[in-house]
DNA sequence: TCCTAAAAAGACCTAAATAGTCTACTTATG
DNA sequence: CATAAGTAGACTATTTAGGTCTTTTTAGGA
């Protein structure tokens, strides 16, 4: 149950790539897997999820690629997370109401509910446009 | 690199549960572990790096058992997470600095930099005793 | 003084999740 | 029609989390 795995990791690279580079043309994974020093079949897995996310659209053949299919500023950080770690809470008893049976008496679920809703709050405030954009200091 | 496992949920309630009956008498881990249902054992481990860090204080022998080291106003959240889980960041180069070689680079970074701070902000912004108090909702 | 209840310490095992690879197939362009 | 690209799913390896077992130490109380 980890929230941010490589596969957030890798994939909000390989977006913020794509974002930088504009939406004119497709771009295929193995140049983007190349400049990023991500293993190039691992990184085809990634863009399954974010396809069906809405977040990619891909063309075939030759000349083809991925691109974005919505624009930079339309695209959270929170919709990449959840798109490819399959959720968006750090912990299964939060948000899910039957998973523990202790949850109604648990005065630690509050906490926890809590925690995930200031994850969700901060990453649903960054998009991919504010990454791609020069050094931000988000801790501010 | 999962910041809450069943470490920090077990040891909160542990602490929760210690911090509602008051410092003034040890309290064994066994009938903790028996209310609580979770592993005595498993419990146990958890003891001794909540010791370490000051949070608890242990009393051998019969009779004895465990009670907080610190007034419950004292501990957050923060505290206990920091002490069961050996971290309070979500990713590995956040924090450690030559964690990776692209960190001088990445765009993406500050976005998780940024994330672990408001989580480490959020967690230390409670403690044991408003935990322990009625249901509170931490999500407002 | 001995018996008992409790903490302490550390090795050990198992299961699950993550990370990564391989292969065979499909599609579109030039 | 060759080629570069995406698609799909099985497969393997590695790491981490979760849990157990065993032995030792300590202190209180009959
Ligand atoms: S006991 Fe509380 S924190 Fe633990 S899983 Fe159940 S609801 Fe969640
Ligand atoms: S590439 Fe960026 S996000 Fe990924 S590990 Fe390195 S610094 Fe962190």
């Amino acid at each position: 149950m980890s929230l941010i795995t490589t596969r957030s990791r890798y994939g909000l690279r390989l977006l913020v790539e794509l974002a930088e580079r504009g939406m004119a043309q497709a771009i295929d994974l193995g140049s983007v897997a190349r400049r990023q020093d991500i293993p190039e079949l691992y990184l085809s897995k990634l863009a399954t999820p974010l396809k069906a996310a809405g977040i990619l659209r891909s063309e075939r053949g030759a000349k083809g690629g991925y691109r974005l299919a919505r624009r930079p500023e339309d695209i959270t950080v929170l919709d990449v997370v959840e798109a490819l770690e399959g959720r968006s809470s750090l912990l299964e008893c939060t948000g899910e109401p039957g998973a523990c049976v202790r949850s109604g008496e648990c005065k630690t679920l509050p906490i926890w509910s809590g925690l995930d809703k200031v994850i969700q709050d901060y990453l649903r405030g960054i998009s991919l446009a504010d990454a791609a954009g020069a050094a931000i200091d988000y801790t501010i």
